[in-house]
DNA sequence: TGTTTTACCTACTGCCCAGTAAGTAGGCTG
DNA sequence: CAGCCTACTTACTGGGCAGTAGGTAAAACA
């Protein structure tokens, strides 16, 4: 293996848990930025300024850390989540209280399109019918399908379709928008979107 | 590099135009089996019954098999697409008109989801800011929003949200629906769905 | 202060990758 | 039947891949 050089003289010594952190956050930005077949244990390594065995120390084997992705993206996105929630917990929403939350939820990621991708690219890869994460997003998109059936239940005959719905134009409205380089208003497509079905 | 005999006695000559068919004909399932990143010259050329160099003789280079590999399913989206505009060409459709030819569209991938989802992890991949696929897919979903909007126009006021509302929609359900294994009734969500979004 | 733990390195392995060079053999055309 | 075109082969290359073995030195702790 081509080990290079970790970056010389500023070689930085850092506890385990800091240096997983920061790991996991560039591995967020490099999926990104070159999908998920981009990520090479090697080149995440030498972004951190470590070597390729310096990375395996942290993390037992690629899969292993792509799965640590993965719960650090769901950790921020179920944060944001609660964070929409926020006051509202427990209660009976009317129906533009609930697409108030659902707009602040697009509105967030607007905010951060590398982790929309990586989000899109991973869970479009996870299709694969025997593939390591596919049964990590099957669930993920159970949990947010009952919390979304939740939140327009008090206004809406048929939740559970509903609900589909809204996941399907959340995340075909994100594609299109990275798609297209953010060169659109996201929020103000959605917002739009999702009143003609929350009827 | 390990080339593999290929398959001995019943080695078949076929003429150049029949043996790149039969060879994106195989990628198509290798990739939706597969995944993007899981097609590999070797294995799709294995499977063709062929050796690594006797498939590079028909097409140039890996990259090169992939353009053609899109341009392929997108001949055959086409064709599906005309027939299901049919005989409504150039006329004003009526609300339920366009809804059934919308429906037909989808209808027609229930049939083979292997396309669509080659089509949805294609699409994915092609986020990644440089990928040399990402033009392709741009041009491709401004024709569709095109004609999409076409067909709803005649009684829509905003057809270009709309259209793009419409989009968003397919391919976040037909995403889903493979997700799930192809385990809920994709005809009628999306019907449903898109009556939602036809006022 | 001596011992242990741990973050991280150098150096390596074996594998698979896309792609190439050069030759063989079957089918078509003169 | 002669010669050519082309489908396809064997055999190879250089490079990148994930992962390993074994060592070093800094921190944590006794």
């Amino acid at each position: 293996m081509v080990t290079l050089p970790a970056t010389g003289p500023e070689r930085v010594r850092m506890s385990g848990d800091e240096r997983r952190a920061a790991i996991l956050e560039q591995a967020i930005w490099l999926v990104s930025e070159q999908g998920f077949s981009g990520l090479t244990v090697n080149l995440l390594a030498r972004r951190c300024g470590l070597t390729t065995a310096g990375l395996l120390h942290h993390f037992e084997s690629k899969e292993a850390l792509i799965l640590a992705l993965l719960d650090e993206r769901d950790r921020r996105d179920r944060t944001a989540l609660v964070e929409a929630l926020g006051l509202t917990r427990g209660q009976e929403l009317s129906r533009s209280e609930a697409l108030a939350i659902l707009t602040a939820i697009v509105a967030r990621n607007v905010g951060q399109p590398h982790l929309v991708r990586l989000n899109a690219m991973v869970r479009a890869e996870a299709l694969v019918p025997d593939h390591f994460a596919r049964e990590y997003f099957k669930l993920r998109e159970i949990r947010v399908h009952a919390l979304f059936a939740d939140l327009v239940r008090p206004f809406t005959a048929e939740a559970e379709s509903t609900a589909m719905e809204l996941m399907a134009m959340m995340h075909g409205l994100e594609a299109q928008w990275l798609r297209e380089s953010c060169g659109f208003d996201l929020v103000a497509a959605w917002t739009k979107a999702a009143q003609k079905l929350l009827k």
